[in-house]
Parts: structure tokens; sequence; C-alpha cells
DNA sequence: GTCGGTGATAGTTTTTTACTATCAAAAGAT
DNA sequence: ATCTTTTGATAGTAAAAAACTATCACCGAC
């Protein structure tokens, strides 16, 4: 490490033009120094290297043999130096690059597919690293640095983040065919009471947003059997194992006209979740985010699910 | 070129240390500076390339989307500047590196295929990049620096050079089996005179020594008929076009017992040319050349031609 | 002989880098 | 709530490095 600072891009940007000129002189006159700063700086790095680079003679200075082989290792330090500046000029728009976004498992796949090529189309050097994982570790992981930002469900603990809110999104409820209920025209929150609702695992929020909806409404959460995903709840729906509440853009986007299955509000009952991006209050990327988030409003009303609201 | 000077080898390398260690104070404290130099130098990093590099948190710095782009770049520029010090070192000995040498064609093919593996065995590193030319190209191409070194006939202008006399090589004097002179048992410079000796073309050297000679021994050299080289001088003699002087050296080389030729000296008659190594007196390469010379004379002894007398 | 062109040298000035001392802010402990 | 600790930022000063000015030494051309 100490050998390498003795040497400064300088000293190899005026070695470089006395080897292409041939006289300390000239050189000088080309970079716009004078001569004698030429002639300490050589000797400096001759000193630094031990070796000379230059036989000096009344018509110029020739090099040595090893002037001759380090010339061409001058000129790949110099091209990565210049690849180091071009590429951080890339980044001066602030849209270009990698950047990692966590995503929640019942929004993001259901979300990002419908609007990722609009975002490509806007932000065409953006790169998006999708990671999935429940909200409790998303949060930590964007304070920890492990994501740039997140794709979550409110609430967000907003210490130290920007929460930029999006859009709200109802919840469904979803029965089989030959439920009692499955054909009742409108059904009300009386329906519900007593009735047995799966959901997922404990460790998701939307597990504990279930169970309030629930206790709200008198209905009770399946403790026996519970989905891992928002798929399984589907298929165990399907079975008759009992009825869940689906997110209206998994709906949307995974449940078909020929599923046996029964899709619906409850009538007098709001049953919703808002969704937000967040990142750290101090991420200099925090323009590009904001542009982002503005982005992902504009595209929300175009998805398959029409009822989603925004959120400002 | 002034966009790559304001980037220095040591932003770079506080740059890289605080992405490594995530703080400035700890990168401070393993590089051996104070943090507030840190802050400056990363500071006018920053500014420079136009891009923030890390986002400042109580808990440390933390590299933006550019920095981890750039880290990869960081490392190959030192990789390059490690390879720049370690080629220069690689020559601190002197012994490293290819030196173009420049010899004449009528010593040069007869004497290197006997000495280059033994110089090789010795300077396991060097290379020599052999060429050939006339004593006056030589001469002039090594001023202009064109070669390192040449391997050439005295006289060599002194001027600026540093000469190594190496060793004397006789001339032999070559008959064709059918002359007059083919089988007398002791051959006297009286017996020369009147003959015409063959010879090769004006611009070489060789061509004004073999005249001087014969101007000495009474004979006179064909005007008409001139060879190219040493190997043409052979054939026409063989083909009873005159006989003439030859090099101890080649005729140790490519004369063979089965030729139709008799080799002789001449009895009372001293015919030599004296070889040197010479080179410019300011190169720093001088150590090495007098070391080589001093290697082939020690080699000249075990060369085909058990004649030549060594010079100091 | 003089002239002109080269790099080297010595002293001074300017610029850059680094240090010292302190402040501001935020998280964690009590 | 206050206090402590740790982080990077800021301002001024000191030290080091780079650059400049002026001159010298040398040598080849004329």
């Amino acid at each position: 490490m100490q050998s390498k600072l003795n040497v400064s891009l300088r000293q190899i940007a005026y070695f470089k033009a006395i080897g292409e000129v041939g006289s300390f002189r000239g050189a000088a006159e080309r970079l716009g120094v004078t001569q004698p700063t030429l002639t300490a700086q050589i000797a400096t790095l001759e000193e630094s290297l031990g070796v000379k680079l230059f036989e000096r003679t009344r018509s110029g200075a020739t090099p040595t043999v090893a002037a001759r082989e380090l010339i061409p290792v001058c000129n790949r330090i110099q091209e990565e130096v210049q690849s180091f500046v071009d590429t951080a000029h890339g980044f001066t728009g602030g849209e270009t690059g990698t950047y990692r976004i966590g995503v929640t498992p019942t929004l993001g796949p259901y979300l990002l597919p419908q609007v990722l090529p609009e975002i490509h189309e806007r932000f065409q050097e953006l790169r998006l690293f999708v990671r999935e994982g429940v909200p409790a570790e998303l949060n930590q992981d964007l304070r920890g640095a492990k994501h740039d930002l997140i794709l979550s469900t409110q609430p967000i603990a907003e210490a130290g983040l920007e929460i930029s809110p999006l859009f709200r999104e109802p919840l469904k409820l979803v029965l089989p065919l030959d439920h009692r209920l499955a054909n009742k025209k409108v059904i009300n929150r009386t329906d519900l009471v007593g009735e047995e609702v799966l959901t997922i695992d404990e460790h998701h929020l939307y597990h504990r947003q279930v169970t309030e909806l629930c206790q709200t409404l008198g209905a009770t959460t399946r403790r026996d059997f519970e989905g891992t995903s928002l798929d399984t709840l589907r298929q165990m729906v399907v079975m008759g194992m009992g009825i869940t509440f689906l997110p209206s853009l998994y709906v949307a986007s995974e449940i078909r006209d020929s599923d046996p299955l029964r899709v619906t509000d409850v009538f007098g009952v709001n049953m919703y979740r808002d969704h937000a991006l967040a990142w750290r209050s101090r991420s200099p990327a925090r323009p590009l985010f904001r542009r982002l988030a503005q982005t992902i409003r504009e595209l929300v009303p175009a998805t398959g699910a029409s009822d989603l609201r925004l959120l400002y």
C-alpha cells in the first residue's frame, strides 16, 4: 500500500508525455508546466521506483528499456481512471445503477409485473434488484442498508425513514362455491359472525391484519390450519377448508372466472390495507425514489385491480 | 486529461478503505490519518465526480449505489499501479528487459549462435533483439537510440560511446582446390602478388579491410564481380572465379572439410580484424553491458574458431 | 570563437494535504 | 427526562508537495 502511494497520477502523466514527445522541454510546453517541474517529478519517480526512466542527452530524453515496458502500463492506468470518472458521471442524473428493493410476498409479485415494464421505459438506466421479505424484515434490512428502499404495507415505523404512500388496496372475501353464503346476493358483516377464516402464518403482517378484521366482524381465525402464502390460502378455500380474505391485486392477478370461488365485498365494511414506498431519509437517491413513487402512483390505475385508491 | 488529474490515488485508497470499513473514523485509524482528512478528501472527490459516494449516518458511512459500482474500478486501478511498480522493480538489477543489439552481417550470424545459449543461462531475464546492419549504419543507429548496443568491428568512432573490446579474429586465405597455390605447402606474401581477390560490395567495412590488405600484399581486388555476403564469396571461390579472405569464425562455422577449398594462413602476414561491443556512454544500462562484454570474452575461447585472441 | 538548445540546480512561491480543536446530531443508557 | 458516547462536519493552522523563476553546465553547429 505504501509503495503504491509513492506514485502519483501526475507523475505517470508526466512520464508518459516525455516518452511521447522525447524531451523534457517539449513535454513541459505541451503539459503547460515548467521544465524544472518535470525534472523534479521524474527524478522523484525514478528514485521511488529504483530505475532510470530516461537517458538524458543534449538532444532530449531517450526512454530506457524499463520505460519502454512501463509506458503500456501507464496507458492502462489512465484508461482505468477514465473508466472510474466515466462510471461516476453516469450516476450524475441519479437514475442509473442497481438499487435493491425489498418487497412483501403478499404485494410484490402481484404489483411489480404490472408496473415494471413502464418503469423500465421511463428509467432506462435503472435496475431494480428485487428481494422478498416480511415487513418486519424489510424494515430492519432497510435500516441496515441491506435494501435501498422497500415496497411494503403500512404501518411502517417512520423513524429515520421517508415514507411515500402509494395506494389503498381493498381485501376481498373469498368463498368456495358450495359455501352457505356463496349464493347470497349481498353479504353483511353479521353474516360472518362465527365463521372460521383461514390466514397465513403469524410472522406475516397479513396475519395480524386479518386477525384484527375478524375480531371486528365476530369471526375467528383458524389456528390449526395456516397457509404459507396467498396461493396456499386460495387452494385451501377451493378445497372447502374455510373462507379467507385476499388482497384485491392478488384476486385480479391470480383468480380466474373458472375458479370455483366467489369473490365479494362485505356490505358496510371497509376492508383494506395501505401500501407505501420507504427509504432512509438520508439516502442520496431520495429524489429518484420520490420520482419512482410518483410513477407507481400513476401506473396503479392501469392495473387489473380496478378498485385501488391512490394515496398522497 | 484534466478530468483525470482531479482524481488522486490517495483519494481512491481513502474511498476504498471507507467502503470496506464502513466508517470514516474506522478507516482513518486503519490508514493512519485523521478523520477530518478523510472527510475533506472524500468531499473533494464527490465534488469532482459530481456524485455522492457515501450516505453519512450516526453509525457510519454507507456506500451509495454509485460507490458500489466504483469499488471494483478502484481495485483495478490499484492492481495496475501495483503492476507498474512491480514491473519497474523487475528492472532494478538491470538484467531484465528487451535490449536491441545491432550486429554486422559478417560477424553476428557466426558468433551469436555460439554464445547466446550461455548468455541466456547467465542472464535469464534478459532478452536481446538482434538486428543486422553494416557498421556505419550500426554506429548511427546507436547514436540515435535505435539500438541500445552494437556488436561491431573496429575502428568504431568513440565520441559519446563506451567501447569494450572483445577479441581479435584472423582472416583466412581461401583458395579453390584447382588453384596454382592450392598444393603449395606454405604460402608467402610474395605468392599473392598480382592475384585477384574477390570481396563483398563497397558499403561493407569488410570491403575496405580486404582492399587495404590486398594493397599491402600487392594483390588486387576484382571490381567486376563482388559478392553480397560471405556465403556468396565462398560460392564464387568454389566456382573458380578467384580467391578471397574469409573471417575465421565464418570458416569454422560454414566451411566443411568436404568443401573443394583450401583454407590457409599466409606466412609472415598478420591478417585480422578486432571486434567490440559499444553503447552510449550515458546509457543507464552501462553496468549490464560491461558484464555482457565480459561474458562474451569468457565464452569466445569455446567457439569453433580456435585462433581468436581476447582483447581487453 | 559565439550561439542555441538541452536538462540540472537552487531558492522562492503557491497549492495541496494533513492535523488540531471543536461542534452538531443522534442513538443508547440511566 | 438527562447524560454519555460515537459519528461526521467545520474552521483554522501547520506541514508537505508541487510549481515557478532564475541561472548554470554542457555540447553540437556554425
